[in-house]
Formats: C-alpha cells, sequence, structure tokens
DNA sequence: TTAAATTTTGAGACTCATTTGCATAAAACT
DNA sequence: AGTTTTATGCAAATGAGTCTCAAAATTTAA
C-alpha cells in the first residue's frame, strides 16, 4: 500500500513534480478499485468520500501514474477509456463479453514469451501490449437469439 | 477484386440491404488502401476522386462491412479509430512505434492457437481480437534521448 | 407509367469524453 | 512577508463519432 506511493512519489520526484494532496488521493483510491475503471468512475469513487478532486486533476494525473508504471489503459469499451492498476497485478489478457460486458482476465506467459521472441526478431523495443478478444461468454452463448 | 463486392453484396442481400453507389465507392476504397486508415482519411481518399460520399454515410458503412468480414477495426492512434481491410489479409499483430508512429505487421499463428486453447478452457467463443504492442522501433531506437 | 411506400443519403446539429485556458491556491524560495 | 513557481478547479473548447431530418433514390402497388 505505501509502497505504490513511495514508487509515485520517487517518479514526481525525479521529474519534479510533487506529491500533491490530490495526486496523494487519486493514487489511493486507483489501488483501492481492483476493477477496470472509467474516469468518472474514479471520479464519483474519490467524491463519495468526500474528497474533492476536479475530473480535470484526475485526467491530468492519469499519464504521469502511467509514465510511473503503476497503472494501464487497458481497455476501451463504449466509447470509453478503461484503466487498471498494475503494480502487484500479473500481466493478463481480457476476453470481453459483447452481450454482458463482462471482463475475463486471463494469465498469459506463454503469449508473453511468444511476443518477447517476436520482439526480438524485429528489434522492437516493447513498453507496452495489449491483448483483447471480444466475443461470447460462457453464460451468454446459452441464452437464445 | 471483384470478390469482395461479391461478398458484400451478398451480405447486403441476406440484410435485406442493398448495395448502393455509396456502398460501393466505399468498398473500392477500402480496398485500394493498404494502409490502416481513419474513417477521415478514407473520406479525403474517396473526395480527392471526386466522388462524394458523406463522412456520415463512411460511418454508417463501417460497421457493415466489418459485420461482412471484410473489414477490422485494428487499432485506435491518438484518440481515432483506425480500420484495415481484412480479406485477403492474414491476420497479424501490430508493433506500434511511439516515436515515429510506425506500424509493423506481424504473422502469429502461434499466438492464435494459444489464444484458442485459452478460449476453449473458459467456453468463450471469440468474435475478434486485437493484439498491439507498444514501443520503439529498431531505427527510432538509435535515435538519442 | 404513375403514385405511394420504403430505404438511403448528405448536411449539419448534437453528444459526450477528453483537453485546455485561466484565475486562484498552494508550495518553494529569498 | 513578498516573490516566483507549480498545481488545482472550474468552465469553456475541442473533436471523433452519432443522430436527425428533409431530400433523393429505389422498390412496390395499382
Ligand atoms: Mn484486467
Ligand atoms: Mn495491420
Ligand atoms: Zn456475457
Ligand atoms: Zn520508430
Amino acid at each position: 500500500m505505501e509502497n505504490e506511493m513511495k514508487i509515485f512519489k520517487d517518479f514526481l520526484v525525479s521529474k519534479s513534480l510533487k506529491l500533491t494532496r490530490p495526486r496523494k488521493i487519486i493514487l489511493r483510491e486507483v489501488f483501492q478499485n481492483h476493477d477496470h475503471f472509467t474516469v468518472d468512475e474514479l471520479f464519483e469513487q474519490i467524491r463519495e468520500k468526500h474528497s474533492n478532486v476536479s475530473r480535470a486533476t484526475i485526467y491530468r494525473t492519469m499519464p504521469l501514474l502511467i509514465d510511473a508504471g503503476l497503472l494501464k489503459q487497458s481497455l476501451r469499451c463504449e466509447a470509453k477509456d478503461r484503466y487498471e492498476h498494475i503494480y502487484g497485478h500479473e500481466k493478463h489478457l481480457h476476453f470481453i463479453c459483447d452481450r454482458c460486458g463482462k471482463i475475463i482476465e486471463i494469465e498469459l506467459k506463454q503469449l508473453e514469451n511468444i511476443l518477447n521472441d517476436m520482439a526480438k526478431e524485429y528489434d522492437f523495443k516493447i513498453r507496452e501490449y495489449n491483448l483483447g478478444a471480444r466475443g461470447l461468454c460462457k453464460e451468454c452463448q446459452k441464452k437464445t437469439e
């Protein structure tokens, strides 16, 4: 819990930026949230706890958390970007159900290995990657139509 | 060339839709373009040939081409969706350079197999998937900073 | 063929997630 | 304290994508 804060602090210091109150609140809430959240959902989550942080500040903080290696913009659903924290969270891929919107997370060590091999072959330095598949989950396949 | 047209026509007929002039033009230009294009780029490409097709019609036609299995929404760059035609184009993943924007296409039979295994395991029916990695291409790694 | 019914289109208005400008507030220096 | 620098909140701006609607094209009915 304090680990993330330290990483963020160090990152900010390295960029001559400061760990302000809003930034602290945002970091805390990002790590309290174990979903794939939108900025708006995060905004509501923070507001419910009476902390006052503006949407603009949240939008401005997302790239900082991403650069610090703590956050990932993991998918896009219904015209909205969704994020998830990644510190201490194994890399995974997403199966997204077109019918009910459920997101299934799946480990992918194998995939990662193959990806790394390909990157080596093409001399491409991967910073981050995303793999998502859309379709129908088990339950939704059963439903008629 | 006429093959795509037939597929599109058949698809439209199956949905009681018609192969109109604008839809023909859009299909032709989509298959003339071998890039990963935005709707706006396609719009310009069509307009340069004096054909008059509105942006709205292009937006409306994209999902038709996708449902017909001819087009894929393959990546998102700088807040814009990018498409590419897929009929007669092997599935592939994208390495996207953060510095110069270059897109490298890579075969992925192996990846596909693994993905299918995972889908089977979770009983998830994949409709379409996307794999993209971001980072630095060979050339950009050499550049200083 | 002509008229009515249906489908598609183009143009522009609209939406809504994200970005930006700016006046104020907080923090760091002197 | 006063001065400079940085970050914040608010509200306005932006812009990709969607939607409305009257006009055109096409189909069907007569
Ligand atoms: Mn996830
Ligand atoms: Mn491609
Ligand atoms: Zn489902
Ligand atoms: Zn490059």
